[in-house]
RNA sequence: GCCCCCAUCGUCUAGUGGCCCAGGACGUGGCCCUCUCAAGGCCAAAACGGGGGUUCGAAACCCCCUGGGGGCACCA
């Protein structure tokens, strides 16, 4: 059931890698959830894994978070009375649980070596048992146990599960899923350098921290047992758990890779949320796309503002099974998202696209031609390829390029000088009254309109697609038109 | 190998036993509009993996198979 009452939720990632939307479409989940219950979205970092620690990938989660509008109440950067919420800053508090769990008995001291607990596997699997704790230590007496802990011995915790029975764990969108205890490992809680591992470290935090609904990935499904028996023993209360399904790769055949930038028919494309940013994509599109991969709402509405994902969202809508990745719905949502930008707002997200690209482009020149690129572009940086030549002294157009469709090169070049003349004497480049002129031109010369324009077109803006040539002219402006009219016919006559 | 999850058009999905010879969206094809490219409008093709049950009635419930995915670390 979607709470009414205030719920709390975390985002907890690890610090280990590129922030992808898989990770980054739970958070959107969690903020919904927070938002719509009144109740907080939590930022927790989950870097108790030293050897995997990539440097700047906290900072990632937090700018890719920061992009896509899901700002979060409590974190390791804002604080909150929870805190602190970077798991490497609450060592002893786990520590201080895996004592607790020793002393209940439900867990134990292990001095196993690294070498012994390879060797062990190695031998399982050549017997084709799965792989498993063989529980030595478990056997050990407590005195035994503490003795050598007290000389020094190096020694993880490891969870003493139920050796018979079965154990029950409730998933909100999969129902109650039930083990055999056999089938549950003794894993390892608390690592020998006295940093937990997960399994320790997310149930005591998501208790402590108040978490009323946990949302992960699926990939959890298996150990997910364990962690209920972990709650148990701690005689806490259960959250509400919520696996999510993972992604798929986008022809639906295998995981989504950590790795992948596919190319689909609109070019390169990445799982990276940041590279979504850089590749010209609008955030609210992201959004947009990313809520509908595993949640819906009813069997026709598609188009959510952030607004309305939080007053419509609901766990029970959500889809238990796999999504395929699909890049090319993404460009559809981010190409009505940029036609419902106003000029002003389609000019702010385009300027920083044309510096990239080398071009001067000043606000209130994009602004002007918003209106003509608006409905011809899907991502931001596809506006430089149609628009680019606006802001670019010279167009060249190879002399091949100018002859007109089904025309010779004396007949484009006569056509282009008899427009030129026409425009010349026009008053206004980019109106009705020039085109119907040039349309009489066209018949003149025996010619249909669109051989004449696209003549035109190559010759002004040196491409053989552009937005509407009356505006375009308008906006070069007639000296630069004539210009290049008379340069083109130059080319043409070489 | 063992354990767990999932299963409707190519893809995202609606569907909680009769409203479904299965609806929407993307994509695809065609037509219209048209100075190019888009955008827009109209139309079309396209799915309940297979087999058993349960039921007056199954896309929906149960079982098996198959397929897909995930997991089996002192990673998360």
């Amino acid at each position: 059931m979607t709470p009414t009452a205030p719920a709390r939720v975390r985002y907890a990632p690890s610090p280990t890698g590129r922030t992808h939307i898989g990770g980054v479409r739970t958070a959107l989940y969690d903020f919904l959830l927070a938002r719509q219950t009144g109740g907080q979205f939590i930022l927790r970092i989950e870097d108790t894994d030293v050897k995997r620690l990539v440097p700047g990938a906290e900072a990632e989660i937090m700018e890719s978070l920061r992009w896509l509008g899901l700002d979060w109440d409590e974190g390791p950067d804002v604080g909150g009375a929870a805190g602190p919420y970077r798991q490497s800053e609450r060592a002893a508090i786990y520590q201080e649980h895996a004592r607790r769990l020793v002393q209940l008995g439900a867990a134990y001291p292990c001095f196993c070596s690294p070498e012994r607990l390879a060797q062990m596997r190695q031998e399982q699997q050549k017997r084709k048992e799965p792989p498993h704790y063989d529980g030595l230590c478990r056997r050990l007496a407590p005195s035994e146990s503490q003795a050598r802990i007290d000389r020094g011995e190096k020694h993880v915790i490891r969870f003493r599960s139920p050796e018979d029975g079965t154990t029950t764990a409730v998933d909100l969108l999969r129902g109650p899923i039930t083990v055999e205890n056999s089938t549950i490992d003794d894993y390892v809680l608390l690592k020998s350098d006295g940093l937990p591992v997960y399994h320790l470290a997310a149930m005591v935090d998501d208790h402590l921290m108040g978490i009323t609904h946990v949302l992960r990935s699926s990939e959890w499904l298996p150990t997910f047992p364990l962690h209920v028996l972990v709650v148990r023993a701690l005689g806490w209360t259960e959250p509400t758990w919520v696996h999510l399904s993972v992604f798929l790769s986008p022809t639906g055949k295998g995981k989504m890779s950590k790795r992948q930038a596919v190319d689909t028919k609109g070019g390169a494309k990445s799982i990276y949320a940041l590279d979504l940013r850089d590749l010209g994509y609008l955030p609210e599109a992201v959004v947009n796309w990313l809520a509908l991969m595993g949640w819906s709402y009813d069997d026709r509405t598609e188009m959510f503002a952030m607004d309305d994902l939080i007053q419509k969202f609901s766990l029970e809508k959500l889809n238990a099974s796999p999504a395929a990745v699909n890049f090319t719905k993404l460009d559809h949502f981010n190409g009505i998202y940029t036609r419902a930008l106003s000029n002003e707002d389609l000019a702010a997200r385009l300027g920083p696209v044309f510096a990239q690209a080398g071009l001067k482009a000043d606000r209130e020149a994009l602004v002007r031609i918003a209106p003509s690129i608006r409905e011809r572009i899907r991502t931001l940086d596809e506006a430089v390829e149609i628009a680019g030549f606006f802001f670019r002294d010279k167009v060249e157009p190879s002399a091949e390029a100018l002859i007109g469709r089904n025309m010779t090169a004396e007949a484009s070049r006569a056509a282009l000088l008899a427009a030129e003349a026409r425009i010349a004497s026009a008053t206004d480049v980019g109106g009705k009254d020039l085109e119907q002129e040039l349309r009489s031109l066209a018949a003149e010369l025996g010619l249909e309109p669109g051989q004449l324009f696209g003549l035109l077109r190559m010759a002004v803006t040196g491409q053989p697609v552009s937005p509407p040539l009356f505006e375009t002219m308008e906006f070069v402006g007639k000296e630069t038109v004539l210009a290049r009219l008379r340069r083109a016919a130059e080319l043409l006559a070489q």
